[in-house]
DNA sequence: AGATATTTGTTCGTATGTATT
DNA sequence: TAATACATACGAACAAATATC
């Protein structure tokens, strides 16, 4: 006698797995599962769905995948809920872009909505630590970029004083809208070589305003972070506009 | 001399199917492929990275479950390419905050900050077509709600038309983030029963808001666009603000 | 330190449903 | 309709990892 593989499901469409991980997902947040806590082994999986090892393995797979958990061995070990990591989200959020990227325009019509909110947002709410590490990631270029290859470094290193930013914002969701823009601008300037000539036009409007955002946000005073982190996005567009005109059109568009 | 505890190879600890999606995910860059492109059998896969059926096949299920690829069934088919659904992606994205979700007021924070700008990218810039979309999507509610179903009701269908709005963003990253905080506040709305009373009194300020945004869009009129989703945004988010205050605190996160 | 038990990780073989030809 | 090719699913076995005794 063989056990039936297709049990008389009424969505006979659906595949095994995505059911499995779907009423996986409905089990945790039925319980209130918490990052950490453990998932029924395998086996208990298997009878509680009645589907096979290779099934139930492939839900789980579909959501270790999502990072949403992850798996020990041994005894003690198991399926364990894992608080999805940002930076895997941004990833996974990115490849959802892959076939249709956003221009650099499309992508600053948001900073310049969201940042300056993001600024406001930290003025008198960051720490002693906090501002080490902003201090940390702070670079002030003594000297103009002289070659494309300097200019290119220098823009990567302010999108990382960005993303230390984004970070500390407390409003997360925004801190990761945030980070995720600067995560396509950083790889769409690996791969499009958008920094193409040294340009000290940008350099002399923003050079210390990171020192004067710094200042505002120490004074927890809002409105002139806001201001400071507006003014500044604002001529990166611009710069940004005119370098995207210059670069050959529809290059690799990623 | 002992071989050293840690394997040499950095990525040893790394799963295999992780491995597999990785160099099938760069292999989809290398090569250029597009949605409907066809990937090779999970024979071949098996032959090209020198692992089992079921390996191949929990890399492809990872990759499934992100939506990037499709599997059909019968000959000529396998495994295809796929443009990730922005519904997909979306849900993926609120998967990453199920933990830790977002106050109403941190999502309305990104909102005022967009739906103005997608507005503004919207001014005539819009078909026939898309206006009967819109108009279809329009509620306009000649008796104020008199119970907490018919308030409910109406939001659900008030952000109905901003996803509307969302989906017609000629910028498609800021129709998608705005596409996703809509689809957080309804999923909140289902879980948290924010709308708890009737209200009339936003009802007033935003009940012919839709009519004076689509006469805008149709002028062409950006400046216009953008001050009346400003102004029914900030109405919107002191009302939710208000809702959240009288709402049993820390009720049900989500 | 070593044996053992427990749990996931990997591979193989096989059967079945389904869509194309 | 029948043959075919492919994905889907099941089951069994062994390997690897990691606790506990």
């Amino acid at each position: 006698m063989t056990a039936p593989p297709d049990p008389p499901s009424p969505l006979a469409k659906r595949r095994r797995r995505d059911l499995i991980s779907e009423r996986i997902k409905e089990m945790v947040v039925e319980q209130g599962l918490r990052p950490g806590d453990r998932l029924p082994a395998e086996r208990e999986l298997m009878a509680r769905f009645a589907a096979s090892r290779g099934s139930v393995r492939e839900a789980l797979s579909a959501l270790s995948a999502q990072g949403l958990v992850r798996t020990r061995t041994g005894p003690g070990g198991g399926v364990f809920l894992s608080a999805i990591e940002p930076a895997r989200a941004m990833a996974a959020l990115g490849d959802a872009f892959v076939f249709d990227p956003p221009s650099v325009a499309e992508i600053y019509a948001l900073r310049i909505a969201l940042e300056p909110e993001m600024a406001a947002a930290l003025a008198g709410r960051l720490d002693a630590a906090a501002f080490a590490r902003l201090e940390g990631a702070m670079r002030l270029y003594d000297a103009p970029p002289e070659t494309a290859e300097e200019e290119f470094a220098q823009r990567l290193a302010e999108l990382d004083f960005h993303s230390v930013l984004a970070e500390l914002c407390p409003n997360r969701l925004l801190g990761f809208v945030c980070g995720f823009l600067q995560t396509m601008l950083r790889e769409m300037a690996l791969c499009r070589r958008i920094y193409d000539a040294p340009n000290p036009e940008l350099r002399d409007t923003a050079l210390h305003y990171q020192i004067r955002l710094l200042r505002a946000l120490k004074v927890g005073d809002a409105e002139a972070a806001r201001g400071v982190m507006a003014e500044h996005m604002s001529a990166a567009a611009s710069y940004m506009a005119r370098m995207e005109a210059e670069t050959a059109p529809g290059f690799l568009r990623r």
